[in-house]
DNA sequence: CGACCGATCGTCT
DNA sequence: GACGATCGGTCGA
């Protein structure tokens, strides 16, 4: 929990997000996020304070997964990050894979290993078994839970670029809230 | 490689 | 009734 949704998305990187479900373990390095600035950032669900069922989440207590379903396939995973009735978010956008990467494989019904394993949101959630019923999920739950394992991701190593997807959203859409560690494979490409 | 396009459905107007 | 905080396949160079 932090007031600054953007300091938080870049300590994000370099931490390691894990689930257990059905007593499987998978995880991998944070390397890519978006930062949303809640009701006051136009590319944010939360825009001008509209509170809907969907996002209504996003107005819990940070430490608090927001999970939706985007062009009706992709489960898009969130970290909610401010005190209550502040819908600041945190978009997971790629990790590297860590632990059990053949659950994860088989899971996005990959026979390759590489970057398209976890890269994007609706990937890497897939990969990770994360479902939109795990919406409102707490992060520190013995289901989905981030770790810090020691990785120092040094702020010059920190790139950040304009968000993707989010062309249409106005007035913010260029803004440069999108992270990445520069120089990692395990990341989207990176938008115009 | 890059560009384009269809899939697919919950959510909001 | 329209439209996504996307992905993966195809096509052409």
């Amino acid at each position: 929990m932090d007031a600054d949704v953007f300091k938080v998305a870049k300590k994000l990187l370099g931490k390691f997000l894990v689930t257990n479900f059905n007593g499987i373990i998978t995880s991998g390095m944070i390397t890519e996020v978006e930062g949303y600035n809640g009701e006051i950032d136009s590319a944010s669900h939360a825009f001008k304070a509209r509170r809907t069922q969907r996002n209504e989440i996003m107005y819990a207590t940070g430490g608090t997964a927001y999970v939706y379903i985007c062009y009706g396939i992709h489960h898009l995973f969130n970290v909610i990050t401010n005190e209550k009735d502040i819908p600041h978010a945190i978009l997971i956008r790629s990790i590297e894979p860590v632990e059990n990467i053949d659950v994860m494989m088989k899971r996005r019904g990959k026979k390759k290993l590489d970057y398209a394993l976890t890269a994007g949101p609706g990937a890497l959630s897939k990969a990770l078994g994360i479902h939109i019923k795990h919406n409102g999920e707490l992060l520190y739950s013995n289901l989905i839970w981030i770790e810090d394992r020691g990785v120092k991701i040094h702020s010059r190593k920190i790139v950040s670029t304009i968000r993707v997807g989010v062309e249409g959203a106005g007035r913010d859409a260029r803004l440069p809230y999108r992270y990445i560690i520069e120089g990692n494979k395990w990341i989207t490409r990176t938008p115009k």
